[in-house]
DNA sequence: CAGGGCCTTGAATCTGTCG
DNA sequence: CCGACAGATTCAAGGCCCT
């Protein structure tokens, strides 16, 4: 990144035009969290509104909606601009504006790979008892465009859930206690203030180490505090001079983790590769010895140049366990097994067992 | 009503023409669940090699989004024409769509009362672990307008969830085993068949007894056959014969219940669950935290996906408390400790305080 | 017949790298 | 940009069979 780019920084400007300063393709992932209603809140409470029928096109009302529309496609246009072209995109909101952000985001040619809810462990009751508990908000989760390669650590997903899968679900408390940012009279700072707890999960999911990380709209300062104590960058556009003064002050008070620290499930397609020629060159599985299925039902065998064959065909250890069994495709890693000790083990288990020594080294 | 009104009828015909035919204002509720426009691009196998049945029917393909917004912007007006103008309108949808969905029901002129996800207790897993598991769908419930005097049947809904308010996210499991409706092949009659379980909650939420229900979208008869069932009328409409026939042999088979039947079930039970990785992330046991077996002599650093770290290994707690002593299996909840407040205290403990986290399910 | 094991299935935008 | 190929990847239920 250029000398100009303001890495590590919370800038005081609006949003857009701030946004406007920085160069294309030149962050790795956002999180936004925009106003929900803007002028809408105004208009719901208009205590003339006492039209029935017929008028549905109620021009303030569709004033409102259009400037909310075009206040988000604008912002969303430039956030696309500055994203990288693997990089991917959290936006959070409400019912109030989500449906109308998540259709601009797919005009302006987001790909959305999941919506996520954000269930509330202790939301705020539905007093006057006339509608459900409005007891989540929403974030959308989407890669730049449809071709994005984008970044999702899978495995520490998982590792995070007890060793399954992820859901699109998320239960997770508010932001309460002293984890909550109070102003001199002791009360709260930012009215939004979201838990740290929301954007370990998102920084985790979606970034690593050293990523940059945008936000656009900072309020209280908690994305860059996160992205600053998992060992990620960020930049942070803040209007109001208070919170970006909390915020900075916040951030200031944060560590980093250490590196070993940071350390998470690593994805098994980034781990080195081991031929599988190297265990027969090096003995461990010689040629001539022989493979089999899990149900042994089919067999092979090894040959020097690392390939199996079987009756007449030969091939990988991948292509040969999907010709035999018709598969269009197959790892045969996991699907071939061979006898060790009197023990019917998947070959497998010398990728792992040859992972681990290079570790200790 | 008139004479031609066709209440307790399974109309079969195209959506928007069909509606055109009832008259303004002359239904109580309506029930939608429209094509989704999935996109899928190509065949999904699971890591078993068996084929993914997915939706590929003709119904749910659509050019692009404006043909798809346009689609559905003549049926939500037709809808809101039709629907009394103190009804409301349910309508569920994916990420793929529900954008599209609300943003047009808020352009109309519907006034949206709460978003509400359904949670699926048994979901399709991401076979190949690029994306979030995707465990919910969503349906948007709205008032004709924001001047409607909506039913919303507070009670019912809190006794029905165990004298809490009844919150925004439902969960609830889908519609499979007998309920689910077979061809003659035994094959699923309709790709997506939704549990009555959900529009139980739907339509004793939202309506009153001989209300009408329009379901435009009825597929395999789940609106209709949950009206009959609990004492409301019915007009569904569906293009398709093969699913209008099935679907008037479904209510057939429907009885009313009587007034004493109607009294609400019991909610679902949720069974608590906490995985290790939700104290990491809300900071109570953050990341870089260093926990002890009993004696002090094993140790092990916490990482921010909630695995641990010792030397070379790195695992589950359980795993980890298993790979270090040698033993074959390991509860790492009663295993491991941590120091807080001068005391060494096992980590189980904060399963056991953790009120806040008793909810998930 | 209770319980365990095996098989099936569900609205899914489902790969990455190297030559 | 395209082709080849290595190889990563699943959870909860329900139904049915067997012991």
């Amino acid at each position: 990144m250029s000398g100009e780019f303001p890495v590590d920084q919370i800038l005081r400007g609006e949003c857009i035009e701030t946004m406007k300063t920085l160069p294309d393709g030149s962050v790795d992932c956002i999180f936004a969290d925009p106003p929900y209603n803007l002028q809408l809140r105004g208009e719901l409470r208009r205590p003339d509104e006492t039209v029935v029928d017929g008028v549905d096109d109620d021009w303030d009302k569709f004033a409102d909606y259009a400037t909310y529309d075009n206040f988000t496609r604008d912002w969303l246009r430039e956030a696309r601009r500055i994203l990288h072209k693997d990089g991917t995109i959290w936006v959070i909101g409400s019912y109030h504006n989500v449906f109308r952000l998540g259709a601009i985001m797919q005009d302006l040619g987001f790909w959305i790979l999941n919506d996520i809810v954000w269930r509330k462990s202790n939301p705020m009751p539905n007093f006057r008892g006339r509608r459900f508990t409005n007891a989540h908000e929403t974030l959308i989760w989407a890669a730049r465009g449809p071709q994005s390669k984008y970044r999702f650590n899978y495995q520490a997903m998982k590792a995070l859930n007890d060793d399954l899968q992820m859901r699109s679900d998320w239960y997770l408390p508010l932001c309460t206690g002293n984890e909550r940012l109070k102003n001199e009279h002791g009360l709260k700072l930012h009215p939004t203030q979201k838990p740290e707890s929301l954007l370990h999960r998102v920084l985790v999911a979606s970034t690593n180490a050293n990523d940059v990380v945008l936000d656009p709209f900072c309020g209280s300062g908690t994305t860059p505090a996160m992205a600053k104590r998992l060992g990620r960058h960020y930049i942070a556009i803040e209007r109001h001079p208070d919170y970006v003064k909390a915020a900075r002050e916040r951030v200031a008070r944060e560590e980093r983790l250490t590196s070993e620290q940071l350390a998470t499930t690593p994805a098994r397609r980034e781990m080195p590769r081991i031929p599988f020629g190297s265990f027969v060159e090096t003995g461990v599985l010689p040629a001539g010895t022989v493979l089999y299925d899990r149900q042994k039902r089919l067999k092979a065998t090894v040959t020097p140049d690392g390939t199996l064959v079987s009756g007449n065909q030969r091939g990988s250890i991948h292509k040969l366990g999907a010709g035999l069994t018709g598969a269009p495709s197959c790892n045969g890693w996991t699907f071939w097994y061979f006898e060790r000790d009197g023990q019917f083990v998947q070959i497998d288990i010398l990728r792992q067992e040859s992972q681990a020594l290079r570790n200790v080294g």
